[in-house]
Formats: C-alpha cells, structure tokens, sequence
DNA sequence: AATGAATGAGTGTTCATTCAT
DNA sequence: AATGAATGAACACTCATTCAT
C-alpha cells in the first residue's frame, strides 16, 4: 500500500492533445455562422458539415449560442494574431493596412457586426461581452497602430478609434459582388480601397 | 368571366395604391424585416404588428419571400427619391453627401447587404434581381454624382462605383454603439465619416 | 353609408357552438394525463390519440403545460359538479359518501396529488394556483359536508379538512389492483373502504 | 478462465457488501427517484449526484431500468426491517401504528404507488414482480399485524389486507401541506390520522 | 375582404445507451 | 474500476403554408 508515483487517472484518457473534434466542429461552425448567420444555420447542418451526429455536438457544447461564441472566439483570437503579426512587421503603413485587407477579404465572411446583431437575441450577457471584448481586441490593436502613425506624421490627424472602425467597414466591400467577383482580381479590389481610404476624395494640389 | 376572385396571382397583386390593408401591412413588415432580419421575422408577427390575421397577410401575399421582396422594393423606391431629391438640391458635393448621410443613419436598420445575405436563400432568381436592380439604381444614381464631380475637378479621380458602394459601407459604421452613442451626437459622427471619406489619410503638403 | 345593422363579423366565423375538436384533446389529453403522468403524456401521443397533428394541438393551446392546466380545469369542474348533486341529493351521509366513492374510483385516475407533484415543475405559478383553487373547492365541499354533520351529531367530531382530504386519500386504494380486481367487484370495494372509514378499526363495546 | 470482467451480467450484479461506490450510487438513485419519479431522474443527474460519471453508473447496473429496480429493493428491505423492529417491539397496537407512521411520514418520499405506476412502462414483468413481491412483504407483515389483532379482539373484525392498504393510503396525507405545514406539527399530524384511522367516523355511542 | 382551422417539415435540446480505452 | 466519446430516438415547440367559409 505505498504511494504510487506516476498516479494515473482512471478512465479512458483525454483524447491526445488538442481534441480534434471539438476544433473541427467549431472551425466548421465558424465558416457557417459567418456565412450563413445564426438563425440560418442549424445544429443539425452544422453536424453534417463535420460527419457528426447532432447529439456530439451537444457533448462537446451546451447549447447553439455556446457552440456560436466558441466559435467565433476561437476566428476572432487567430484573427487578431495574425494581424498583430503583420501589423508588427515590416513595411511602410499603407503596406501593411493593404496586407491585412487581402487576409480579411479573403476570408468568407459576413461582416461582424450584422452577425452579432442577429445572434444578440440569443446570447446572453456574459456571452456577448466577451465576443466584444475579443472584437475590440482587434480594433485596440488597429486603434494604437493608427495613433502611433498619427503622432509619427505618417497620416493626417483624427480619431483613430473612428479610423480603426471605418477601416475594417470599408473592409467589407469586398462582399458586393459586383465589385470583386467581375474583371478585377479580389487584390486588386483591396489595393483599390486601400488606396481610396489612404487619399480620400479631395483633389490634391500640384 | 374576365373578373377572375383574387386567387394566388403571381407578382405584386393590385397596388392599386388604395388598398390602405395592404399598404399597412408592406410597411410594418418592412420595419420589421430591416430591424431583425428575414428569418426572425415570422408572418404571424407581422400580422399581429399590423392587427390582422396571417391568413389576411397571405391574400395580399402569395408567401413570405414575395411579402419580403414587395416590403423592400417599396422602401428603396422611397429612398431613392429621397436621396435623388437631396442630391439635386443646392449645396456643395460633400454637403450634400453629408445630408445623405444623416438621412441614411437615422433609419434604423440593418445594413442592406446583410439583410439580403440572410433573404437570399429564400428567394427566387426573379426576386432577388428585381431588389438588386432596386438597390443598384440607388448605386447609380450615387455613381453618376462622383463621375460628375471627378470631371468637374471636384473630387480625385477613382472608380466611381467603388466609391459609391464604399461610401455607404462607411456610412454604416454609425451602428457601431461606442464611436456614436458616447459624447458626439449622431450628426457629428455623421460630418465626422464625411470628412474622413473626404480626405484621406494621407497628410497633407502645405 | 348607413349603418349596416346586423354588423356580420369577417371572416370564417368560429366553428359552431363550442368547438367540438378543442374540448375533444382537452378530454383526452385529461385522460392521458391522469392515466399515465405529466411527463410520460407526449403531445404527439395526445395529438393521435385524437386523430389530429400535434401542431393541431398546438393551435389551441400554447405548451403543454397549458393544455394540462386546461384539461385538469375541466375535469375538476365536471367531477365538482358530480359531487355536489349526489351530496345535495337524497340518502344518508354514508350512503352518498359511497355514491362519490363509486364515482370516483370509476374514473381512472392517478391520486391528483401525485400528478400535481409531478407536473408542478412545467406549470407557472399561477396554473398551479388555478388548478388547486378548483381542487381546493371540491375539498371545500367535502369539508362542508363533515362540518354539517359533525354539527348535526350524525359522525364524531374531528377536523372536518382532515377527514376531508383523508377521505381522498382512502378513495386512492382502488388503484391497488391486488384489492380490487380479484374477486371483489368495484363496488364492494367501494363499500368495504367507506365502512372502514366510518367505523375505524376500534372494536365496539356492546 | 472462470472469471470474466464484468460484462453485462444479467440480475443484480456482485453485491458483495463490500462495494461501497455502486451501494453509493443506490442510494442516492433510490433518494432521487422518491423524490422526483422515474422519468425526471436522469443518469447524468444520479451520477453527478455521486461524483461519479454516467458512465461508471453503467458500470454497475446495466440500465435504468436495473439502476431503478435494484435501488428501490434496497429502500424496501430497509424499510421493512425497520417496520419489523417496530412492530415486534412494545407497546399498544395504536402506539406501534403511530411509530411507524411517524417514520414512513419522514421520509420524503412520493408514495410508492405512484413511483410505480410511473415507472412500471419501463420495468420488465420480472423487475416488476421482485418490487411488488418486496412491497407485499410490507403489506404482509401489516397484514398479519391486523389479522392477529382481529383474532385478539383488539380491533373490529375487517379485511386485513385492506387494512393494510389503507393504513398505507392514510399514511400518504402528509403531503398535502394545508394540513400539516401549519400550526400542527408533522407528529401532530400522524397522531391524528391514527386517530382517525382508529375510531372511524361513527359516533359512539356512550 | 378576411378569417378560423389544420398541417408538415424543421429546430433546439435531452437522454439512455454503447464502446474503446 | 472507471472514463471520454459518440450516437439514435424522442420531445417540446415554431412556422410557412393551405383551404373552406
């Protein structure tokens, strides 16, 4: 009756690392919401999507609007990462605004705030808050580069809490698909919008 | 036998612009579709908004995406003449653009793309053509003015369409609760966008 | 533009008289119910049993813990009014408590104690309380009829709403299958109880 | 190879005495299911209830049926030893009677019948007979209890088993909470029913 | 012109049960 | 001995839609 060091838990172990099927279903999920929006897209779609049955995405989630912020937590962290990393590396601003268009164009997505407007009804308050918490996560991150560029005289001066949320809006052009889908190439719609956003629309003087 | 009981005809059944029913019953569930979306919006709940019954709502309405699509088409038609009525008038380019603006963000509702998004699966080809055309005619008319003020020298030369669709997209950044509700009003937020759409961020040579 | 006197009401007037289909689920979901518990009773069981769809059920009764409260009102108030004629009509006091007594072992039903417990948890505050004060007023009846006769000398004196609920209680044993099916008939049974109840278990002195 | 890991074994498995998880998880199974019925207990909840998981209560009890079966006769065996020790012990038939009322009142606990009638749609005619044979031997030791009463003139003559049934039905009044939460005490409460069950509701006659 | 009645298909959710570890 | 993972069947409830009146 000695103390038995390695003191294995009983039960079938945690399956290895990471879970993969909870990732997959809230990748899969993710995709859909952001498509699709909340109401549209249901549980049991969701699990198709997977090669699950709906009753495993209820062991892995309480309900829809847990599965919902999960998942959108989980887009919305690596989101942030990898802007951070452009925004951290090299190039001039406009380079690096215009990088963080393509990834963000190229991603299918709704825009956030009609997504959330939607799911709102269904969440509760702690669930909310925390999805915004990450959102503005990244327009913190967008916010600072703009007034580090405002105090550096790399742009002209404003508000750059506004900058940050027009930046991301005008990110969703890209949606109309007039716009990108026709001759010019979805690259080639960022670089345009950068550009606009970057100049405005007053003549310049020679 | 011409006279034919009014029985499931397809198209818009007999607007004509009397039936006060009708009407009613276009606009409240207009309200309703742009405050909560297509898919939340139940029949039953736009019948009970207007006082009716939803047998009522289906003899003007063969289902609810022909509900949706005439509700739509009758308030673009209004905003159209709206915003042509605006843009006609007196005042310079960005003062009009500005009054748009104020019109535009004091509706409350979801932002068009997105209500259209989630609509869209509902609805036949037909329908979403007739609301697009609807849409576009309002885009156009927006188009023509930024053509005409890039050959009067009054703005930078860009692609007009791009600059329609992006000035409304930055139009809706209004909803977002923390940039309008705080200290500045509605309107500033709105001369704020303007001027902001206007010039760029790109400082400018003295 | 006179005054149309007669003022027909539009529409589809409501089926004739008192609904025949509604108070049909109501009976038989009261049966159901009463049969086999609050939580055993689907409503698509109850929707069959009718010959109708669930979603029929539906149309007349907003959830299930509605239509419960609703069927269980309506039997209470039939079995009320039962018992307050034969305990208004003819015969001694023991004669006509084995009149109820008959009656009510007839019906088949779980003692409502036991299915009030169970349902309590669906049931809002209020159903609760509507359900008891029907039930409360056949207890009160019954209570009534000990005082009086307390009063009168015609039994011993004792709490008259313990002797009122104790005599519910006893009624319950017909459920016991081992009693009641065997040899003895229904009646007998019946008589047997009541006898007991009023000569209690205390040996007379002669 | 006699020994095979426990795979399914039909009937009760190894109730060595010794196991004190699965003796646990009886327990807190059998306090439930009084509590709450059959079908509102949930596997999950009896597990939590444990600290175990669902999973470990199917280690030991192939279903809920088994889980349900095997609770209860544990309850019952308690029971009637605990009635045996009363019944064989001093005192008045009356004040025995009263002892047991007052512990069979104590328990919170649904009466039995109405768990049954509940559960039984589940429980297999085998499951069923060992739980009505437990009960009946309850019944039987009350059974014996009035016959040799009768014989020694210590009650009026009656059907024994019928009074034993309605000694039990009786017993069940506490639940009504109009009657004993009040002023009386729950002892109270029992003294008075005996009372009641005792001397019946015919007048004496001085 | 407008309504009461009825339905079918789908949605979110629960739960007993199985199985590999 | 005990567990994590996964599933199928059922359930309460909603809603767009139809039809006779």
């Amino acid at each position: 009756m000695t103390e038995q060091p390695p003191k294995r838990k009983p039960g079938r172990p945690k399956a290895d690392g990471k879970n993969q099927t909870m990732i997959q279903i809230m990748r899969t999920a993710a995709f859909l919401f952001m498509e699709h929006g909340f109401e549209k897209v249901s549980l049991e779609g969701v699990a198709q999507a997977c090669g699950v049955t709906k009753a495993s995405v209820y062991y892995y989630f309480n309900n829809k609007a847990q599965l919902f912020t999960e998942s959108v937590l989980l887009v919305l962290s690596v989101a942030l990462e990898q802007t951070r990393r452009i925004m951290e590396g090299p190039g001039s601003l406009q380079e690096r605004l215009l990088k963080v268009a393509e990834g963000h164009m190229a991603n299918a997505h709704v825009d956030f705030e009609t997504m959330m407007r939607e799911a709102s009804a269904g969440l509760s308050e702690e669930q909310i808050t925390r999805i915004r918490n990450a959102e503005n996560a990244l327009n913190q991150l967008l916010e600072d580069v703009f007034r580090q560029a405002i105090a550096d005289g790399e742009i002209a001066p404003a508000n750059p809490l506004l900058l940050a949320h027009a930046y991301i809006a005008v990110m969703t052009v890209r949606n109309r698909k007039e716009i990108v889908n026709d001759k010019e190439s979805l690259q080639q719609a960022a670089k345009d919008i950068i550009q606009l956003f970057w100049n405005g629309l007053a003549p310049r003087k020679p």
